[in-house]
DNA sequence: GAATCCCGCCAACAG
DNA sequence: CTGTTGGCGGGATTC
């Protein structure tokens, strides 16, 4: 088998088109006032990548509370402020499921969040077992699902008799190991390669980082998402000579044979936003920024780096309010939900580190550059084609 | 050489 | 059937 023709630019640079760095830019994209939902073709469109990657980025986004499917080709926005209650949802879970014994694995008995979820049919259960049988099966190696198991590693550390600090993906392949007799070595490579893909994500979402071993030298992740620590603010960037801007939008398309593969004009005569042609200039800034973003620590340096950048234009303090004005109600809605003494001050934390955190992100300062490529809001809520 | 993980084929899944 | 989702793993890149 061929398998595919590979065209070897020789200046292929596989940095340049992480998931990590997509991700960041999807992020630097959508977190921005008034938006609040995101189509996949918009998405790929303005990043510059064909569909398969979206849906990779879309996947573990949601399955973090940062995005809610709200229908085909549409997901909702929800940002940051998703992420606790999410985090907090998994944890308990998780905590849950160690009680109850046996492996933590990824055992269809639980839903994955207790929110929404009901099945279309209200009132029909005469749903044989047939087909959802392969449909579960589907899911059960969803990189949504992988990604809660792999979160909820980190979230149970803590309580863990080992007390999991890191660990290596490897080892997170093997402990996530849906069933335990197809413990395939196989198997378990492929689980591995996705786990990269997941982590990539989660790295640039600030909530693990790539480390290794003290003792080992071997690479692994440590959760870094403020659970009992109190989130490294190191996320400051702007400390170097920045260039200002780099007024340019986060296409980092290369531009293909013609076009992007989409579909043939499904309905939209617009699209032609992105694709300019000089996307060296781009790959240049897309890398400038990200060095300078991962400049401040040690040269480990894992692709991805922090989400928005929080560049200060100006000594203002107003949009720490706002935050706060944010966080206060979604802890207000969140209040009945849990009444544990451990939930709650659980909650806290991440209400703490959050807050900090999403100050930062809120300046979404010369992040408008961004947006011009598109001649309207990102919010694209027509076109219900047919 | 090992670790990382991008690319995109193509199979499930709606409609 | 057409279009949407997204497993899955070959093999290129990077470390």
């Amino acid at each position: 088998m061929e398998a595919g023709i590979r065209p070897h630019p020789q200046n292929y640079s596989r940095k340049e088109k992480s998931l990590g760095l997509l991700c960041a830019n999807f992020i630097t994209l959508y977190n921005r006032d008034g938006v609040d939902s995101v189509g996949l073709d918009d998405a790929a469109a303005r990043l510059g990548v064909e569909r398969r990657r979206i849906y990779d980025i879309v996947n573990v986004l949601e399955s973090i509370g940062v995005l809610s499917r709200k229908a085909k080709n549409r997901y909702r926005w929800i940002g940051f402020s998703g992420i606790p209650k999410a985090l907090a949802d998994l944890k308990s879970e998780a905590l849950r499921e160690i009680a109850g014994g046996g492996s933590p694995g990824i055992l269809p008995a639980s839903d994955d969040e207790e929110e929404f979820k009901p099945p279309p049919q209200a009132s029909a259960d005469d749903l044989p077992q047939g087909k959802s049988r392969s449909a579960e099966n589907r899911r059960e190696k969803s990189l949504g699902l992988l990604t809660q198991s792999f979160v909820k590693v980190f979230l149970t550390s803590e309580v863990s008799k080992p007390k999991v600090e890191t660990i290596s993906l490897d080892e997170a392949a093997r402990l996530l190991l849906g069933d335990g007799d197809s413990s395939t070595m196989r198997n378990n490579a492929a689980k591995v390669r996705r786990l990269y893909d997941i982590a990539n994500v989660l790295s640039s979402m600030k909530l693990i980082e790539k480390t290794q071993n003290s003792e080992s030298r071997k690479p692994a992740f440590r959760w870094i998402g403020a659970i009992g620590k109190p989130i490294q603010e190191e996320a400051v960037l702007g400390k170097q000579k920045n260039k200002r801007a780099f007024g340019t939008d986060v296409t980092n398309t290369e531009i293909k044979k013609g076009k992007l593969a989409s579909p043939p004009a499904e309905g939209k005569q617009r699209k032609t936003v992105a694709l300019r042609s000089k996307t060296e200039d781009l790959k240049e800034c897309n890398l400038a920024a990200s060095r300078q973003l991962l400049r401040g620590n040690k040269g480990y340096a894992f692709g991805p780096f922090c989400p928005a950048n929080a560049e200060e234009k100006k000594p203002g303090e107003e949009d720490e309010g706002k935050a706060t004005l944010d966080w206060e109600a979604m802890a207000a809605s969140l209040h009945p939900r849990y009444h544990n003494q451990a939930l709650g001050e659980l909650f806290a934390h991440y209400l703490e580190a959050w807050k900090s955190w999403y100050a930062q992100l809120a300046q979404d300062g010369q992040m408008e550059h961004l947006c011009r490529a598109a001649d309207q809001p990102i919010c694209v809520g027509e076109n219900q084609g047919v």
